[in-house]
Order: structure tokens, then sequence, then C-alpha cells
DNA sequence: ACAATAGTGTCTGTTAGACACTATGCC
DNA sequence: GGCATAGTGTCTAACAGACACTATTGT
């Protein structure tokens, strides 16, 4: 009814998330068109819906990861949809924003159309569009989730001891936690399937873990509600 | 640059709730035009962006509530977007979903072309477009939240007792409550203030409170995190 | 006086933080 | 043996659930 006005043009931009040299980096491209605002920027992996192709929005960001920075299907989860008359200059737009998360053995090398930055160093200065919006809720967004799940499974390669799953932990909140309580709580949570195999850095090796099948998309979301009588 | 295919057109839903004789109720409005499908069905308010009108989606979502339910803007937050080829047959489409709470004695009453309907008893059944699956993950939000959070406050009037309050909480959890822990809790939360008001319902009348005018917006998405030493 | 609801005192089991301690490797 | 890291035992403070108790009204 109301097809008088032109329509608001689609697109999705990605946070992609990864840990790069034992740091959480956010990966961006540069905008390489002369023809379209911000050329020679860096910014958030995006691109237009193509409603031919795509069947929907994780179809989009899926093949906006493959075609510009050469990742395939990590953990991918929408984050939320930016949308407003001034976002863009080229008029109203609306981003449907999702963020990722791709171990770092799976992670694509920073190159000439592609870079790991730390998003520290990255927010510090403005972005293109409201990408340092996006990028901002991202990270917090990942940070809030850190707290009560199991979210930084997705950053870790096939095993991994419990030393290595905390300083990734710590690294995604920015502070130190105990290793008794990390432990506990982890071993507790019963994703963690041992393994026979030991890993060493240097002193006394330590055990080495894996990620236990179905526990992946398990306890995400999911609310410890005080229950009545 | 991607402008060769129709743009995908783009819609905002709502989820409306409030507490209607004390019970969680969702607000639907009927299809009304002969020509769009699901003539007849009672769906979710929602329309399309309108470029020209609308800065941004919360404008919109101000305006489909405004015209559609006689809502003057209660609390509104974005909860995701839907976005498929399929969702809607007249083709490739986005809704943004919004929820939003609205105290009683601000809700409108059901009648012709607006009525209010317990979830439960709307979520048995199919619904036009996806608006199933956006009314259930409103709800789902809505709760998680209300577990952590003090969300339920949107949904009172000015003044209220604790029992009250206690009672919206245990409606929208689907839950009994400790009225010990829950009075402890909420008043540790610092975002109620004391009056000197009585309430009563029949017999020992019980102090009213109203909510601190800094509370609003302020302990929504905190979460508490383990730090280390 | 008694019934019914409002509101408080307080016991207890659980849990998270803290930290000392043991275990296992390298040098 | 000494050192560095892995991993465990356990004490304690804080807190949530439970429930008995007091307080205030109507009938």
């Amino acid at each position: 009814m109301q097809h008088e006005y032109p329509t608001p043009f689609l697109t999705v931009d990605i946070v992609l998330l990864s840990l790069i040299e034992g740091r959480l980096h956010c990966g961006l491209i540069p905008r390489l068109n002369e023809n379209e605002p911000f050329f020679g920027a860096w910014t958030l992996p995006g691109g237009f819906v193509r409603p031919q192709e795509d069947e929907d929005t994780v179809d989009t960001a899926k093949r906006i990861l493959n075609s510009k920075a050469g990742v395939e299907s990590p953990y991918l989860e929408q984050l939320g949809t930016f949308a407003s008359r001034s976002r863009d200059p080229r008029g109203w737009s609306a981003s449907i924003a999702y963020y990722a998360l791709v171990p770092a053995h799976a992670a694509p090398r920073s190159g000439i159309d592609f870079k790991w930055l730390l998003p520290e160093d990255v927010l510090v200065r403005p972005m293109p569009f409201d990408h340092r919006d996006i990028l901002q809720q991202a990270i917090e967004r990942v940070r809030s989730k850190t707290s009560y799940s199991t979210l930084p499974l997705y950053l870790m390669p096939e095993l991994f001891t419990l030393t290595q799953l905390r300083t990734v932990y710590e690294q995604v909140l920015g502070g130190e936690l105990e290793p008794r309580g990390f432990n506990r709580r982890l071993l507790e949570m019963n994703v963690l399937e041992e393994t026979d195999q030991k890993m060493q850095d240097g002193f006394r090796p330590a055990r080495a873990y894996r990620v236990k099948a179905k526990a992946l998309h398990q306890a995400e979301g999911e609310f410890v509600v005080s229950k009545g009588s």
C-alpha cells in the first residue's frame, strides 16, 4: 500500500571476531568502489541483500563473509537492526547486523583487502555509517553473553586446556578470573569432554579437552529464574 | 550496485503487551484490506516503513501503535528482524519487530478493530506471516528480562503496592514467587520510592510505592560479571 | 476475638571467592 | 632439588529460599 515512496534499501553488516595472537580482534575490509561513499575507509564487511540469491539474511551474511573475508559459516547470530534516514548518505537504509565468531585456525590472514584489528583501537576513532555503534554493541553483547554462557567455545580449536580456555574468557571479558572457580564452573556446565591427551606449554602438561558434540547451541540464552514455592 | 533486483520491502511489527484484568495480554488488530494477504485475520499491529515520515524505525513503531492501537509511546524495544523470501506471500520482505509494554491505565479497550488476547491462546493456533514466531520470541524475551531486571515496572500504574508488583511478576513469569525474597530483592535494587499513602484491597492496607524517576531505563541489560583477583 | 493480608526476623543450604596445598613436568 | 605451571581441598562470606512470627485492618 505504501509503495508510492521508494523502499529503503536493505543491507547486512557483520562484526567478525576471532582470536589473533591470543587477543580478540575484529575483521575489517576496505571500501574499494570509487562510486560509493567512504571510498578507501575500512569498515565492517557488509553488502546488499540479494533477493534472488538469498533465502534469508543468514544466507546474506554467510555469502558476504565468504566472498569478502573467505570465512566458512562460523557461529553467527543476529545483533540487531540499525535503520534510519541518515545512517547512509545514499538514503533511507536498514542494516541487519550480525556478529560472528571464528576459531583462530579458521581465521583468514590480514592482507591487502582484509585486516584484523583490536576493537579498542578501532573504537577510538569514527567509522563510516554507524559501524562504530554496531561494533560497540557487538562487543558488549559478546561480553555479556560470555559472563553467563559458553559462547567463547566457538573461538577455541579442536583441543584445548582449561588454562587456554580461561585465557580466552579473560581476553573477552577484559579482566582476570580465578582459576579455581573458573574450572569448577565450566566442568559443572557439562559441556567439555576430557581426552587422554596432554598439551604442554613449557612446564607441567595439562589435560586436553574438546567441546562435547551436543554442547554447542545449547546453553545459550538460558537464564536462571528464581522459582516460586 | 545491487540495484538490478527489486529491493525487499521493509515493515515494522509490534508485540504490544499489557495487563488486562490482572493478566498479561497481547494486542491484535484485524486485517481489513481485501487486496492484502490474510484478509480478515488477526495479527500483530504492523505496517510499512514510510521513508518520508519516519526518521527511523522507532518512529515507525510509534506511528503504527498510535494509529492502529491508539497507544502513546510506551516502553519500546527492538526484538529482532525477521527477513526472508517466504515469510510474506507478496515477496522478499523484512520485518523489524519491536515489543512494547503499556500500563493498564493507558491501554486501549478491546473493540471492533483492536483486541486484547492471552498469548497462550493465540500461540496454540497458526498466525499470518511469521507472527507466531515473533510473538513467541517476544514473550520469551520479556520473561527472561523480568527474571533479572525491573522491566515489569513499565506495566504498573503510578502508585502500587509490593504485593501488586509481585503479582505482575508472577503473571509474566508464570509461577509463584516468595513474598519475602521478592520484597527484599526489589527494595535492594533501589528503584522504588516509598510514599506516605496506603492502598487497601480488603484487609490490612499496604504501603504504596512509585517508581523512582531515575530508575526506568537504568537497570536494564546489566549483568553481574564475576570479577577476577 | 478472629480471619485475612502486610510485612519482618532469622535459620539454613548453596554457592562463589579466596587461597593454601598437592601433582607433574623441565632444568 | 628448585621452579613453574596444573589441578584439588576446603574455609568463609554472601545470599536466596523457607518459614515462623509480628502488625494492622475488617467483620
